[in-house]
DNA sequence: GCGGGTTTGCTGACATGTCAACTACCGGTT
DNA sequence: AACCGGTAGTTGACATGTCAGCAAACCCGC
């Protein structure tokens, strides 16, 4: 085996940097959605569903959409529906499936939670980068995605 | 309470992509690594200490360089102790203390796994982008961190 | 040399997510 | 009408990490 290409200081710094930023800020984002009663992957889920008119969405398309792994998906919707932010319901034509539902529960959480939400990602992460930085985040996590997606 | 400010579209793209290219990127380069039989966590801790020639740290330093909190520091030697990766020892001076000490079979399984760990690093992330992207990526994480960790 | 605040680390209860195995069903074939 | 590969979702065992609370040891001024 060739000596490995190790990385680069340059490289190594966006890498532990990366990792490190991974561990504190969403750390910190979801204590402050914590307060609110919420997880960052309840907030996924619901606005997934507050998004649409009827609150309503196929399991299968929320997996999708969220990118999540089915057993994870149905381990958290089990959680949510037994804390009554979301109903599991059948599926008409397709009895395998199933539609996950916002409650009035879920929707008055959410309305509840965003604006501090929104307030926390701003305050320790979108409201410290410049627009290019931004601008640069979004293609770096383009790339990554679209090469793992692809089929 | 004044309306909040909404992410724009830009900004959300950074958002949710960070978040997604964290869920799925960082679940591929666990699984390579997993294929050596570490998780991601147990090579930063082996990668600490196989920096040093003896091979041993105080765990409150492992635990301030890691930044990791000082329970998650704990049960993790804990499993890594039994799996015999690293030992702990009492520290000379300072009865309340312990030292996290490489083992043989802990430095045998951090060079085993390193250039596959490195390789898909490459693979997932690092090769994807510019040089121009590594560096900002390296910018963004140091002013998060940087606001995080101000005392 | 003693009290009180601080530091160090561990533990238990709980939340989350992975993997692999399983059930059930769909839809097109034979 | 039985079959069969693929799809939808659930479940159990396990690994990881958070928080809160605890216990022991340290240090410093009195």
């Amino acid at each position: 085996m060739p000596e490995p290409r190790w990385l680069t200081e340059e490289e190594m710094r966006a890498w532990l940097g990366y990792r490190r930023m991974r561990n504190l800020m969403d750390l910190q984002i979801n204590r402050d959605l914590a307060a609110d009663g919420l997880s960052e992957q309840d907030y996924d889920v619901l606005s997934q569903l507050a998004d649409l008119p009827d609150g309503r969405m196929r399991v299968s398309e929320l997996g999708t959409r969220l990118r999540w792994s089915r057993s994870r998906l149905s381990h958290h919707l089990t959680r949510m529906v037994q804390r009554g932010l979301v109903g599991r319901d059948e599926v008409p034509g397709d009895a395998r499936g199933a539609v996950a539902a916002l409650t009035d529960a879920g929707g008055e959480a959410i309305r509840a939670a965003a604006p501090g939400h929104v307030a926390s990602v701003r305050e320790h992460l979108i409201d410290l980068l410049t627009p290019q930085e931004i601008r640069v985040l979004g293609d770096i996590a383009e790339k990554v995605l679209e090469r793992l997606e692809a089929t």
